[in-house]
DNA sequence: TCGACGGATTGACACAGATCAAAAAACTGA
DNA sequence: TCAGTTTTTTGATCTGTGTCAATCCGTCGA
């Protein structure tokens, strides 16, 4: 394993305190590997082999039941996943796919294990890391149940551009059918609700999105930092 | 604190493993308390000052948005709420009340915290525990995305009946609105649910449920030990 | 025992959101 | 560049679920 490929492990946050031992546990059997869009990473019901790190591209989380497909969530730069899987040993609750070329950090669940066990640092990172997608979780659960889908946009369009140091011009990250089904809605929904948020200045052309009068989206959306803050 | 409440601690699944040491910083500024029915145990929003575990009784989280209200969650003995928020120090994201009269370990969230870095046992608890949350919570956001509001019922009797050991016939255990809140729906619409689910030989006689024909129910309601399983 | 209250049920109706169909627009790859 | 495919949008319609209102039922205290 190269050294550029170690820094890039150290730099993700999950293992930034991790000691020079712990660290070496868990990067003796890691390794990268990219993959091309619309691969499948992982599977609900399979045992989790590896802690996966996403060093670059974008993965959708996905989950089926009885022929019916739902978006779980799409993880950004350096989340992880299946750790809560990995941790316990049980079988994944989500399916992944590469939505983009994307270059991910494999290290074997095991050593992830021996590595929590020996090093507390690393296990205070992990503790944190599943603390955050608990939470993320449980706000996600609040949006669905408390809101109806359009409340549900606007709401992420305010995160969207949050996201963009506020700006009020970004591009939607993914597809629309992918976030229609994120936000538990049909793309036919999804459209028909953008159209309606005009009234409240929301320009959209193609993956283009402008809030021209934020203040207003806001007002109508109630965005509320215990559903939609990021800083979990 | 007294010996019988320092067993009663102990038997919590948390603590098992724990040291001597981590369990005297636990306990030092611990305390039992009961409270009646009905009584707020904790606000969203709010910072956390205590970790709980229910010794016993009958607790419900629930979450507001925007003058609405919805149930996120049932808890039962030795179950324990707001750890996400104890261990990053953020506000609660679900609010607590007691349904029925209930005693409550509350060990001070500084001495968790504590007893966290210092005892590797507790620590693995922690973690553990916190896995088991966060897999719970995304079982019961696909159960929500992916299933009717009468799936959702058929599924929660039959997990029901697995609880009552494979029982035919169990009570619900808390009032028809508040499980109506928890499947997102409405009582209204639980209620014609219900009658729906006769033709699956689903009897029911106000807290009283009996299922007649568990194989014809199974069949509909398809359980997915992923979504489904009481085993996370 | 009775009355009062909250919870549960039933019916009528309204509405959000899903489905179906078709057209328009945006990509894809040779 | 352009055919072929996929995604997005638009319109029409349908369905599940919510809302409102009335009634029924069970519990509990006087």
């Amino acid at each position: 394993m190269n050294n550029r490929i170690l820094e890039e492990i150290r730099a993700s946050s999950l293992f930034a305190n991790t000691t020079e031992a712990g660290f070496a546990t868990l990067t003796r059997g890691a390794y990268v590997q990219t993959f091309p869009p619309m691969m499948d990473l992982a599977t609900e019901g399979d045992l989790p082999d590896f802690l996966y790190i996403l060093a670059s591209g974008n993965v959708e989380l996905f989950a089926r039941w009885n022929g019916r497909e739902t978006t779980m969530g799409f993880l950004h730069q350096n989340d992880t996943f299946i750790l809560a899987a990995t941790i316990r040993d049980r079988p994944f609750l989500m399916s992944a796919r590469t939505l983009t070329k994307s270059r991910l950090i494999m290290i074997p669940s095991a050593d992830v294990r021996e590595a929590f066990e020996s090093d507390p640092e690393f296990a205070k990172a992990i503790v944190e890391e599943l603390a955050g997608c608990y939470r993320k979780s449980v706000k996600q659960a609040k949006s669905n149940k408390l809101r109806t889908s359009t409340e549900r946009l606007a709401n992420y369009l305010l995160r969207q551009s949050q996201k963009a140091g506020g700006a009020s011009s970004f591009e939607l990250p993914q597809e629309k059918k992918r976030l229609a089904a994120y936000l538990g809605m049909t793309p036919e929904n999804l459209s028909r609700s953008m159209s309606s948020l005009r009234e409240q200045g929301v320009e959209v052309k193609g993956q283009k999105i402008r809030l021209n009068d934020v203040a207003a989206l806001t007002e109508s959306a109630k965005p509320d930092p215990l559903i939609d803050s990021q800083t979990t």
